[in-house]
DNA sequence: CCGCCAATCTACTCGCGAGTAGGTTAGTCT
DNA sequence: AGACTAACCTACTCGCGAGTAGATTGGCGG
């Protein structure tokens, strides 16, 4: 068993290759576990090298978990960031963005489950690094409802509102995801598509049989 | 300072008082510093007793935890509970369940926090627990928007999108509720009433002007 | 006023996992 | 071929914190 490993095993690898491999392994590691019960020698198991490497490489444990958190949120972003429409409908620009979130999710549960759940509850560097991704996703969220217009009927809190209904779609979008991942004979669209009644219509049309759907964009992305 | 302490101290107090001290301690420190950094020593500290106490008393630290997910969230569920109200139209309904929710997590900030960061992150029998809490009031939730209609525009699978509303709702809830930890200065009114015009009548018809508002209740709650 | 037990403490053990010292190959360049 | 170095491993140390053994003290029934 050990032997067999030992032979069909890829050895003296470039260290690049070597640390791409290693926090792989750490993302797939790290989600199963969380960050306390993850150990640095499951790491290397699943990584496939021995544990020294894993120090030489990429540092500390929390070094590594940083590395981690620090590649999938860009993953994430610039998924988003690419299959965002900056040049159409305050709606549509929502519509895309949840498509590309969801999408992103889908393919990267492992990625989703460090970045959600993991990295919160361990605190410090890694709560504030988290929170500013969301503080930011808030901020472009809340921009598409201010620009939408003035909401009247909120009261002479518009700003603040613009950013806690913000935060609380944002949270709808988190939940969501953590939603289908235990409904996965679900399509990201269909979710998408649920999530953009809801918070664009809301319950009270919905109820009335209402329904918003996306205009076609010229070029299908 | 010990020995002010020591002699400050109400001593040999009855187990069932020292429980409760106990506990709440706990629910303080979890929340401060997640399960897995808090100490059993920060516990005993707090809480006023040595170690051993704590032990005798609660069991492992795996037991209390477990003692202070299931206090704290029999308690949300209850404060919930008797602010609803059954007798009344699915909206009234979802806004009175909103206002006891955001009522409770602003009284009970460390409550809230160890039921929502700490005990997803732990895994096993504690997200377990969480897990069915969630599913409970999603549940509710459900049932609420389904009882309110047939919802067209959702396509064939409306009982699935319904739960998957329910969740992204409660989502929002909980995703708010965070916010609100930065953003003190905001009433458990008003923040009820921004999530449930939200939810209700959705960006579309907040940008052009709607608001939804509750109508009083005959004995006001 | 005395013994008895529950309440409580001090002062340990012990395992687990982060991090490391130092040796061992395998490519590579001349 | 031979040596030089980067890749890589085995086999440790060591601290931290969960959990415990056993002594101690205060209050209550007699």
């Amino acid at each position: 068993m050990t032997e067999n490993e030992r032979k069909r095993r890829v050895r003296r690898l470039p260290r690049e290759v070597r640390e791409r491999q290693i926090t792989d392994a750490a993302v797939e590691v790290f989600s199963r576990h969380g960050f306390h019960n993850a150990s640095m020698d499951e790491v290397a198991e699943v990584a496939g090298v021995s544990k020294p490497m894993v120090y030489a490489y990429l540092g500390s444990k929390e070094e590594l978990f940083a590395a981690c958190i620090q590649r999938e949120a860009q993953r994430l972003l610039q998924a988003i960031a690419e299959g965002v429409r900056g040049d159409v409908e305050p709606d549509m620009q929502l519509w895309t963005g949840l498509r590309s979130f969801f999408h992103f999710v889908g393919q990267n549960r492992s990625s989703w489950t460090v970045l959600h759940r993991q990295a919160l509850s361990v605190g410090g560097e890694f709560a504030e690094e988290i929170s500013q991704m969301r503080a930011r996703s808030i901020e472009l969220v809340a921009a598409l409802v201010v620009a939408s217009g003035t909401r009247k009927g909120v009261g002479a809190q518009a700003e603040k509102s613009g950013e806690a209904l913000a935060a609380a779609l944002v949270g709808a979008a988190e939940s969501l995801a953590d939603w289908w991942l235990d409904h996965p004979d679900i399509s990201d669209d269909v979710l998408a598509s649920w999530l953009m009644n809801l918070v664009w219509l809301g319950f009270g049309d919905l109820v009335e049989g209402e329904a918003w759907s996306p205009k076609d964009l010229t070029p299908p992305a």
